[in-house]
RNA sequence: CGCGGGGUAGAGCAGUUGGUAGCUCGUCGGGCUCAUAACCCGGAGGUCGUUGGUUCAAAUCCUUCCCCCGCAACCA
């Protein structure tokens, strides 16, 4: 198959304070469905996710914990890998804040910022807490005290580095409006726009002193290098990128990144910070950022002391992991944050999954035994409806792609599903069951199975990137091999006297009062 | 007057070069029986948050007010 080019794509790096929830879990989701889906196109994918393992916070939950902070990332970093896998994931690489590599890096990248005038040393300014050892600004005060503990707060500083933001920031701003796809969704470009840029960005401070566990700066080791630098280099260190020049195959091939995808709390971090620390290494910029919307609970916004939090392993236990993952990629909205609660994805397991997608399959493949022992013949006695449902068959790839060049992926998934209703469609157009009455309509009979059945070759193939297993069921029970991009194309690419498999259900029904009231008897214990 | 997003059928959403209001689910009725009580067809249901305006014509442009939600700079 033809070799598309290069795509490079990131999430965020999820940070190892703790287990991640469903929320965090569906930028990998949504990732790894973009990624599936430009391999499927003939694109050389490079799919990059990990973690974020310094800060004070860690260094906290470790000591708490009795473990050194290592230790502690080392758990967390390991139990985030297994959720990603959980999921059905198809990351080439899981990449850790920890890993020699970067620390290298990122110390050489601070010192080159620093040697060349970027970054200077200060003074930090600010009230702090004493007994929290942290800052805040005046705007984070409650009553002019702690947030966090209540107590009063003093006017301080302390020793710090600082990086001139605003010596890139026309530069930047020229390069958001001569791109306009560079931020995404749209409506968050004009937000950082007019929230931050054209207001004039503060010098960003990139140094602690007030924790150890991060990367010491190494010429001056009583400070760390604080999140900005040590997170958002991930992006170019672990590919391979190398401040004297040695880069890396990786990031040589790959490198800029096509996208980064993050989550839309974030977006400032790599819509302003980043591209300037980019500018300031002279490397190119990334060349989408993509803040995707949150995933909320039907009753608000997850957290722990609401008590409705909900992991993704716990979900794939009760419904499956192509049913957690189409509820994620259909359901989300593009650009709004989206709901879940254990009712809509019953709904939708029974509508989409069940029965326009798992019935379609398994009324067409019994058909096929029924009514010609499994075995395809010619498809050359056409007949009325035949040309629309050919047609959209061959047309569905194309819309599907364009959707998803957009990173629309509930609106490509919908084009799949259009093709599926249709195919419904034409199986009550057609009526095999009264063909299959009639010996002299046996021609129209296969010629109306293959069409069918090639129908749902071709939408097998689309779904792979969404819910890979199950597209891998239809191929099992369409007994070949999955098509590739290029399959597409012909509506024929079965062969008269290949033999089906046997019908076997994708998607059973789901009883919803049964299957609540299982839920609730769970988390009761 | 801090910035921004949103308020469209019971639910969830789509809908900007302004021109008879769409989709999915649910609901009601019908059809079919290959199939997972699935599938197909049809109906009901909306003064498109509110006020005023521009226009031959506004969900779509301007304006008043109301409500919801983010962000508000070092909280990953």
């Amino acid at each position: 198959m033809e070799n598309k080019g290069k795509y490079y794509l990131s999430t965020a790096i999820a940070y190892t304070s703790g287990k991640p929830h469903i929320g965090n879990t569906y930028e990998i989701v949504l990732a790894d469905a973009i990624c599936r889906f430009k391999r499927l196109e003939g694109y050389d994918v490079y799919f990059q996710t990990g973690t974020d393992e310094h800060g004070q916070k860690i260094q906290e939950k470790a000591e708490a914990q009795g473990v050194t902070p290592q230790a502690f990332v080392d758990d967390v970093a390991g139990e985030i890998r297994r959720i990603w896998d959980v999921m059905n994931t198809s990351y080439d690489r899981f990449v850790r804040t920890t890993e020699p590599k970067h620390e290298k890096q990122v110390q050489k990248i601070f010192r080159k910022l620093y040697e060349q005038g970027d970054i200077y040393k200060g003074k930090y300014e600010g009230w702090y807490c004493v007994p929290d050892e942290s800052f805040f600004t005046e705007g984070q005060l409650v009553d002019g005290k702690c947030p966090d503990c209540g107590r009063e707060v003093i006017w301080a500083e302390e020793e710090a580095y600082f990086f001139r933001m605003s010596k890139y920031a026309d530069q930047l701003i020229e390069h958001i409006e001569k791109h306009p796809e560079f931020i995404q969704p749209e409506g968050r470009r004009n937000e950082m726009l007019n929230n931050f840029l054209r207001p004039g960005l503060q010098d960003l401070c990139v140094s602690r002193t007030s924790f150890t566990w991060g990367i010491p700066v190494d010429f001056d080791p009583k400070h760390v290098i604080y999140v900005w630098i040590d997170a958002l280099s991930n992006y170019i260190t672990l590919p391979g990128y190398d401040v004297d020049g040695e880069c890396g195959e990786v990031y040589k091939k790959y490198w800029p990144a096509d996208v980064h995808l993050i989550g839309k709390d974030i977006l400032r971090f790599h819509t302003i910070y980043w591209p300037i620390m980019l500018l300031a290494l002279g490397l190119e910029l990334p060349k989408q950022i993509f803040g995707h919307p949150w995933l909320l609970m039907g009753d608000g916004k997850m957290s722990k002391s609401k008590g409705n939090v909900v992991y993704a392993d716990d979900l794939v236990d009760l419904f499956g992991v192509d049913a957690v993952r189409y509820y994620l990629l259909h359901e989300m909205p593009f650009a709004s944050d989206g709901t879940l609660t254990h009712e809509l994805i019953i709904e939708r397991v029974n509508s989409d999954l069940a029965n326009i997608l798992g019935n379609l399959v398994n009324r067409s493949i019994s058909m096929c035994n029924k009514y010609s022992a499994g075995v395809l013949s010619d498809h050359a006695c056409a007949g009325e409806f035949d040309s629309e449902l050919i047609e959209l068959a061959l047309a569905t790839p194309a819309r599907a792609a364009a959707k998803m060049k957009e990173l629309r992926v509930a609106d490509a998934i919908d084009e799949i599903f259009t093709l599926l209703r249709r195919a419904n469609k034409y199986v009550d157009e057609t009526t095999p069951w009264i063909l299959g009455k009639d010996p002299e309509q046996k021609e129209r009979l296969d010629t109306v199975l293959y069409n069918l059945l090639e129908t749902i070759r071709i939408a097998a193939t689309l779904l792979k990137p969404f819910l890979p297993e199950t597209a891998e069921r239809i191929f099992q029970q369409l007994n070949i091999e999955p098509s590739t991009w290029d399959d597409l194309d012909t509506f024929g690419y079965l062969p008269a006297g290949h033999t089906v498999g046997k019908p076997e259900i994708l998607f059973a029904r789901i009883d919803k009062a049964k299957k609540l009231q299982e839920i609730q008897e769970k988390q009761a214990n």
